[in-house]
DNA sequence: CTGAAAGCGCTTACAG
DNA sequence: CTGAAAGCGCTTACAG
């Protein structure tokens, strides 16, 4: 089967009696062979085990059939479902993954990365780095003039220069925050994500618009910056209720701050939903066992990953034709997050419904 | 900077007016350029932003500086700290990682997979996928006959066929079990995860040897085999409970299944740890925000993955040079797990002293 | 110290 | 339907 001594086309055509560029053919399923010359190379190939070697055919087709995907924190909830979902989607339309993680979101050394994986020669890049403060500056600086395709995940602030998919995070503090209303629920206060993220400002925006067109309190001592840890939740919580006792509801920006809430409630003998309703962001895996089980906001993650390979393989694929009309759909692309609703936040309504009119809502929620 | 077309090392050459080998000798830093030359190709160099063609080098040099990387569920704690050093670490060392992620671990396709990476020509394989039931019977079948180098990160029952490194399993369990015994529990039930797994398997050992050393009952109605999920810690506790409801310990075979059994017990009214007391595996984030904070043993599985990173460099570089002494390591190396103690297992020693005597502990435990 | 030649293992036109 | 030639972008001996 396998073989110490890498076998070669020249092997294969030698044994089956043909020349190189016959054996190419069978390899790439060509139509022009013999049934019989077919059937023979075949044979050796099964027979040896014979497997072409990658290297070399992408050096001929200037093509490698690998995507390199950078990454960070793989670690943490978001990033290990993009990976996974990119992966799978890549296997499937035959792409091999370079992997590329780097330590912190706002690393200076994009041009090295840039660099490493161009001498890679990749097909495209899946830039698949949260915008965290500025470090999007280079997609519009070198953006255009990079030799590959790149697809961003995540959405970013300003119109990003390049194609980008990600999750309406605006929708995200929406939803939760909707929720907390029709639960009725209206001095709701929030703990952020470091602002520095473009995620957690966007959640944040949905809140407070959400609130505004209420006619609710957005004032800053409503606000409390986390940094996604479960410790940034508890110390949110205490210090929101210093600032503003009669807070009864929280949209914690991600689970694990979630998770801190209500163990700091837990202890300062906050009974939840009853006295103080929370929801979160992820539906991390513990999150139906949280005391109470927690509230939360899915994202289709899985989707985002999945669908920026479909997208990049488009992008691949033109490159590689004279291109045309170019219309790369440079535009952000947001997917749908989805409410889950659990035990953790207050619900008077027996069937949640999304699309209903806040007016209405809140006045359901007062009843 | 970049360029949308590639530029070779021929248009590097023409431009500083040397032959290409010239380059190529400034390119791999080789001492026999005249000071002068080295200075004119090394500024169109920087110029232009060239870089080398990766492909190119990688097929003449007959080494890809790739590993290729086989994991499972990456979604998860450990596979997604393992493969997050190996990627640190290859990268330090200035290998690609190429990801390949399998959907089940009892996967039928290690064959397909092999020649992927084959293809690929990936200087070695890390194969991070536990040993589940025979899932790695290629290994002793057709490893040793394998083109590239392969490390195995996982312990695995037998002595493996292929170099092999992963954390003591069994220690894991003897640690968590002698917590519980110093706590001064003596009916200590176990929610191991599927026994199909060789880790759990190997932490149910641990359990086993060190309740049995002492004397204390280790009856099958103690054993619940769980999944690894929160849901079989708590129908695991409901169930050991049952059986045998003067249990006062519980030694979980992750945090998932801990923080079940911690949801259930505060169901059930038990109190944790006065009179349950309980320890996992993993001490993943949330770990030390249970109620009550998690007493959980610490796997080095960043360790593990560096470690298999830099055997597996020594084993190219041999695979590279003349085969010499074929003193390849193909022994197990196993790392120690470390116990974290928190409040969720009684604790009545004021110190922790793991190297102490069962019996000495066990008096201790009675005063 | 530097360059002309050969070759890595394939594929892509180009003939027949 | 099949094969001889050229070439992908480098590096490795081999000359000078």
């Amino acid at each position: 089967m396998a073989q110490r001594q890498r076998m070669t086309i020249r092997d294969v055509a030698a044994e089956a009696g043909v020349s190189i560029q016959t054996v190419s053919r069978v390899l790439n399923s060509r139509p022009d062979v013999a049934p019989e010359t077919l059937r023979r190379v075949q044979e050796v190939i099964q027979k040896t085990g014979y497997a072409p070697n990658m290297l070399a055919r992408s050096l001929t087709q200037g093509r490698s059939h690998v995507l390199g995907v950078v990454a960070y924190g793989l670690e943490y909830f978001g990033p290990s479902r993009v990976v996974t979902a990119i992966e799978r989607q890549a296997a499937e339309m035959g792409y091999g993954v370079s992997l590329n993680l780097i330590l912190e979101p706002e690393t200076g050394d994009v041009d090295r990365l840039l660099n490493t994986l161009r001498a890679r020669q990749v097909d495209g890049i899946i830039w698949a780095i949260p915008e965290v403060g500025d470090n999007r500056a280079w997609s519009r600086t070198k953006g255009s003039e990079l030799p590959v395709p790149v697809m961003l995940v995540g959405g970013m602030a300003d119109l990003p220069a390049l194609p980008s998919i990600g999750i309406d995070n605006e929708a995200i503090g929406r939803l939760a925050t909707e929720h907390l209303l029709a639960g009725g629920s209206n001095k709701i206060a929030i703990v952020t994500g470091p602002l520095s993220w473009w995620e957690a400002q966007q959640r944040l925006l949905g809140w407070r618009k959400t609130l505004a067109t209420n006619g609710l309190d957005v004032s800053d001592r409503l606000v409390f910056e986390g940094d996604w840890t479960v410790t940034a939740g508890e110390h949110g919580l205490q210090r929101l209720l210093d600032r503003c006792p009669e807070i009864d509801a929280i949209f914690a920006s991600n689970d694990q701050m979630a998770l801190g809430i209500l163990y700091a409630a837990h202890r300062l003998g906050r009974s939840v939903p009853d006295q103080l309703s929370v929801v979160g962001v992820d539906n991390i895996a513990e999150a139906s066992h949280f005391w109470p089980p927690l509230t939360t906001v899915y994202q289709p993650l899985g989707d985002a990953g999945a669908l920026a390979v479909k997208q990049i393989d488009l992008l691949i694929g033109k490159s590689t034709q004279p291109r045309r009309t170019q219309d790369l759909p440079s535009e952000m692309t947001l997917l749908m997050p989805e409410l889950i609703v659990r035990e953790s936040a207050r619900c008077l309504e027996s069937v949640v419904r999304p699309a209903i009119e806040p007016a209405q809502r809140t006045a359901a929620a007062g009843s």
